[in-house]
RNA sequence: UGACCCAUGGUGUAACGGUAGCACUACAGAUUUUGGUUCUGUCUGUUAAGGUUCGAAUCCUUAUGGGUCAACCA
């Protein structure tokens, strides 16, 4: 039985063209511009670029595509670098569009001695005017007769400042009527004196996108350019770049970008998030980039299973968040190790048990391998305070009055008597134990529905803990008319500043996955310092108790 | 008003002219020393109308709905 998995519409591509013979091996590249950091969108851009190659021969490049020096900074390629690998993925060649700066004025220079390119003296509002709109054509600029003479010394010229920014621009001379307005004779060079992040001072006019992508990916050989939806329109200037150009004829593929609700994935919307202090930084855990949910605890295997099975087409969708919340839950719960936390603490003390003693518990059910560890036991505890009610509806078997559960990993106690201040608060829950029902070597026959978690006060130490919620509160924040930043959820953080856990936490390494058992699970903050440790909730556990209680 | 892209349950995605399937969600039950996990089951779908065909989600036409295109951004 071969697991036959359906291939996308682009695998289906590459699969006839292998065949066909058009090409004996692929390849494909990831082109970021460096200009802010990734996230979940560039995730399913990553793992089809690279799982491609991993499916069919060939390799991917990582290409930074910066031709725009006023945005793009080293910071970014390093962050991008970074989390390209941590998903889990390695390039064959790093390159960035700024290495072929040199080529690329070579080709604008091809493009002005065959007549279909010129320097324009137009200002950006008239050549705004002149583009006309995608229902009535465009109208010619004037300076699109110059000689080429004439046009290859101003653009000499303008590669050797002699001009200040946006006085001339380089147009290519395609056809002001095309019904594609990209046709209409697209600026291909502009005057920009800016400090580029890798080519310093050397340039003061800079290549626009569409005279830089394809013409890389022409000198990179790549066979399957794969972008999103939006440049559909631009894939007729791309081929006929090529083709004027006479270069490798790359191809350009379009998928449909995902969106997913409860948040946003567009650079500039991130930045200003960043820029407003509205989240604590581009890795904030609220965050949907990669860094944020590197700090949040995803796994790189979580995002990749998640992009997995989104999977690739062309129609507009809006994924579910609660999809890669599964796809989370389902690593963490192999891996994690299980540990006792209590977050909202009342005293629970047992009047029949003196002393203490050490006990047994096993750190992953899932995983054998894991282990066992020892916990604290003694008559003074800490349980969750909505562990207990004084008038238990139907089904709730936590602990009550005159009711037995059992302690995880410990004893099976019945509550005796219920302490209460003059307001009425609980104090304390006073019980009784029944000593032949301990874990392992359980005697008394009796069977409980409700186990509790727990920490012993003696034992316990404080801990922060950081609970996240969706960054917004409706599912599409920027279709709405309004504002985007005016949904945001203003629970999106709480933070439980001292919670109790059991000693073995003292130990938790950044790396390590926890399960704070009936909480969620949970990784070590970067924040954390010695004597204080920080944790973030990646994920809330599936709660079918809370949702059932909450629908009466 | 134009051109282009797209249309399958609540969501995402398959079916390549021949039984509409998978995953998530929701719901019901079993198991469980985590109301977690695991297991079993249930609900819900081809935008519409024509046409081609023995047979259409699939091919054709039209309509409808959604998206994209008028940055010296990518």
């Amino acid at each position: 039985m071969s697991e036959e998995k359906s291939l996308n519409f682009i695998e289906e591509i590459i699969e006839g063209d292998l065949q066909a013979g058009k090409h004996a091996a692929i390849v494909t590249r990831f082109p970021p511009e460096p200009n802010g950091y990734l996230h979940l969108g560039h995730a399913s851009s990553i793992c089809l670029n690279f799982g491609l190659t991993q499916r069919f021969p060939g390799y991917t490049n990582l290409r930074f595509d910066d031709t725009n020096p006023a945005t793009e900074e080293t910071e970014y390629v390093n962050s991008i670098k970074e989390d390209v690998r941590w998903l889990g993925f390695e390039w064959k060649h790093e390159r960035y569009a700024s290495d072929y700066f040199d080529q690329l004025y070579g080709f604008a220079v091809q493009l002005i001695e065959k007549g279909l390119a010129y320097v324009d003296d137009s200002t950006p509002e008239e050549i705004a005017a002149q583009k006309g709109t995608p229902t009535t054509p465009g109208t010619d600029s004037p300076y699109r007769n110059r000689t080429i003479e004439e046009n290859f010394d101003l653009f000499t010229r303008m590669r050797n400042g002699e001009f200040p920014d946006g006085a001339r621009t380089l147009r290519a001379r395609i056809d002001m009527q095309h019904i594609n307005m990209l046709m209409r004779d697209p600026i291909l060079y502009r005057i920009k004196h800016a400090h580029h992040h890798r080519t310093g001072n050397k340039w003061c006019i800079y290549p626009m996108y569409d005279f830089a992508h394809g013409q890389s990916d022409a000198i990179e050989e790549v066979t399957h350019s794969i972008c999103t939806m939006e440049f559909v329109p631009h894939r007729e200037l791309y081929d006929w770049l090529i083709r004027q150009l006479g270069i490798y004829p790359s191809h350009q593929y379009e998928f449909a970008r995902r969106n997913i609700n409860y948040t946003v994935t567009s650079k500039r919307k991130l930045l200003q998030l960043v820029n407003e202090k509205r989240v604590s930084g581009w890795d904030d855990p609220r965050m949907p980039t990669i860094s944020g949910l590197r700090r949040r605890g995803y796994t790189p295997h979580s995002i990749r299973a998640f992009c997995e099975r989104i999977g690739i087409a062309k129609r507009d969708n809006m994924v579910d968040m609660g999809l890669l919340e599964f796809c989370v839950r389902e690593d963490l719960n192999q891996i994690a190790l299980r540990r006792m936390v209590v977050f909202d603490p009342v005293k629970l003390v047992l009047t029949d048990y003196s002393g203490e003693e050490w006990l047994s518990t096993e750190n992953n059910p899932e995983d054998p391998e894991a282990g066992h560890r020892q916990i604290p036991f003694s008559n003074t505890l800490y349980i969750e305070r909505d562990d207990f009610m004084e008038q238990p509806p139907k089904k709730y078997f936590r602990l009550a009055p005159g009711q037995m559960v059992r302690l995880k990993s410990a004893y099976i106690i019945r509550c005796d008597e219920v302490i209460k201040d003059a307001q009425g608060t609980i104090q304390e829950i006073r019980c009784s134990h029944l000593p032949n029902s301990k874990s392992g070597s359980d005697t008394s026959g009796i069977n409980v529905k409700g186990t509790l978690h727990w920490v012993s006060v003696p034992h316990a130490i404080p801990l922060e803990v950081r609970l996240y919620d969706r960054l917004f509160s409706v599912e599409d924040p920027t279709d709405e008319s309004a504002d985007f930043l005016q949904y945001l959820n203003k629970e999106s953080l709480t933070t439980l500043p001292k919670v109790y856990a059991e000693p073995a936490l003292a130990q938790a390494h950044a790396q390590e996955r926890f399960q704070f058992i009936r909480k969620g699970y949970f990784v070590l903050d970067r924040d954390s310092q010695d004597g204080k440790l920080i944790f973030n909730r990646t994920v809330g556990l599936k709660d079918n108790w809370a949702s059932a209680s909450q629908k009466k």
